[in-house]
DNA sequence: CTGAAAGCGCTTACAG
DNA sequence: CTGAAAGCGCTTACAG
């Protein structure tokens, strides 16, 4: 039986591979003798179409290679099925293992997920959610703070919710799904105070423009300096890289002989501050103790497992992911979740020297 | 002047916070008693509205939060401004550089990322690229080889341009910017062999649905397997983790004894290799030879700097994103980049010592 | 330079 | 269960 008709050339025969046009629910409906409306019902409520006419639609699609075009479906339906992720960047396991598993409970429910990463600078970050809500993200998911103002309500008059991960903050302007930053640092540092240490030295990433940061030093100051004999001698503002941890180690050395604990924002950098170490030939923890914050994978299967936090990256995501995914198809109202670091004590951390002269 | 009209409720104050409906063009158009057509040149094509009108609809625009509908052009201008990539997997250093390079030119020229990671199975691949297409993706970047008749038709049939990154493959079925896998992975070898290594294992992912990992078990016999007398003696396919590493040592320790040098796919195996060798007291490169692979941050600055090939991830993704680019805004063809790799000999590699008897 | 109008491809309330 | 028709919001060829 021949299914073209004169009048449609988007039903014709083509070479296999040659561009042709898309076809369309009209030229399904021409092809298989029925209504658009019983074409596009077939895919969006196919109970709602008599199996023997479902069962010729789906045929004449296959055969054509018919999809339904996502832009139109999207207009229409007023859904874009994006939700945009903005990160730090995608070059650190942790915020790696927060999107892989944002990505995968995204994907499950038929999401895509959009992404940018926006390095350590909230005004970029409130840039690119701002193009992402422009450009018809119905959900954006933010590793780390933010607290702009215009934001927000720009993103409530559109009904956008904008959750933010890492950081669990009951008080913030989003939702939040993530761990007590200042009270997780504030443990380090008390384990750090405990075993004895009375100066101590902070890494971390950039204040100014992320609070993420703020957060973690006022934890470390919160923890460690409970009295005046306690002291953080040294903070300073650093890229997570494993030089950098190399190089402000070296800095420590030099100029603060006092210092004989370390606390870092990251693993990388305490990476960095072990192996400088150890080529160095300066015994950890005897001489420093050091912290690192996220446990990577490699902190534990590094030559001197570290001392850190663990932080529940993955889930994270996947919490997140899964609020937004229930507020967007159920209309549950999205919450605050918290969840739990731990400290876990390793091999880089141990008494003061100091203490015992 | 009041600018609210009866028969409109969008352009009506509302509490700030509160959601109303978006403003369309139409919208804009009554407020400035203009038509739709000059508030959408407006935006589209500014030079051709007179810059009095120009000023009043920026005006309006801008009082009103307006922003074009995403969708709406989408539809209209059968251009989604999204671009689908495809990962094995974002949690391996090597990746996320890619979509980093990747997702910087793509945003700066106003595109938007959408990602998938499919961990090292072809078949998901293929799934996931048709529904990216499906949904909209103008152009797919796929990190690793490719090699789907059947989605290479259906993406052809649709002007769906897929670059695959990595592998340079001048005769493959898709374009591609890379390097030579095998030649890479020959040369790797072909230093060991020239070292005195006779007896040699080899570490690498999952070959069977995934040829990246196959190229690269070419290459080590074709550099490694010259005569008789040099063999792999051992080739396992297992994941890239530190873990991972230090088991497959362990096997080789205990059943190949005769095995002086591994050789692997990846840093991340390779530095747990080195670092089960060091808990062991096991001497390397005196012992055994080992080599990594993508040249990672950590390859150069760990306790023993690593052996490995030099990949250029971020400049991989970088090109595939511009080629793509150029090929939708200015329709020049796509074709395959090569790029080259670099054989950087670190610490972990020394004469065969079974060579020494 | 400006406007009225058609049309991108879809879904669904409405009537049958 | 099925179909004719309206409409989602935009852009642009066309006529003025």
């Amino acid at each position: 039986m021949d299914r073209t008709s004169p009048k449609n050339e988007r039903n014709k025969a083509t070479l296999v591979g040659e561009p042709r046009k898309p076809i369309r629910v009209k030229d399904l409906a021409e092809i298989t003798g029925l209504s658009v409306a019983t074409v596009s019902r077939t895919f969006s409520k196919p109970e709602a179409v008599r199996p023997k006419l479902r069962q010729m639609v789906l045929k004449a699609a296959e055969e054509f290679g018919y999809y339904p075009n996502p832009s139109a479906q999207a207009l229409r339906l007023r859904r874009t099925r994006m939700i945009g992720v903005l990160l730090p960047t995608l070059n650190y396991s942790l915020y790696a293992g927060m999107i892989d598993g944002i990505e995968g409970v995204l994907t499950e429910a038929g999401y895509f997920v959009i992404i940018n990463s926006t390095g350590f600078d909230e005004r970029k970050v409130v840039e690119r959610a701002r193009a992402m809500a422009d450009r018809g993200a119905e959900a954006i998911i933010c590793a780390g703070p933010l607290s702009d103002r215009d934001l927000s309500s720009l993103l409530k008059s559109r009904s956008i919710p904008l959750i933010t991960t890492y950081n669990y903050e009951p008080e913030a302007l989003f939702a939040s799904v993530g761990f007590d930053n200042v009270e997780a640092a504030s443990q380090v540092a008390k384990h750090l105070r405990l075993l004895g240490h009375r100066n101590l030295a902070v890494l971390l990433g950039p204040t100014e423009y992320h609070t993420l940061h703020a957060g973690l030093l006022e934890g470390f100051r919160k923890g460690f300096e409970s009295d005046s004999e306690h002291r953080i001698l040294y903070v300073s503002e650093t890229d997570y890289t494993i030089a950098c941890g190399e190089e402000e180690i070296d800095a420590i050395i030099r100029d603060y002989p006092a210092v004989t604990a370390v606390a870092t924002a990251s693993d990388v950098l305490a990476i960095g501050v072990v192996l400088r170490c150890s080529k160095l030939g300066i015994p950890v923890p005897e001489r420093y103790s050091v912290t690192g914050f996220d446990d990577i994978d490699l902190a534990s299967h590094s030559m001197k497992p570290l001392t850190t936090s663990r932080i529940p990256a993955a889930q994270m995501g996947e919490e997140a992911a899964r609020s937004l995914v229930d507020y967007l198809e159920n209309g549950r109202p999205i919450g605050h979740v918290r969840l739990e670091t731990r400290l876990v004590i390793r091999t880089t951390t141990g008494p003061a020297y100091a203490n015992c002269e």
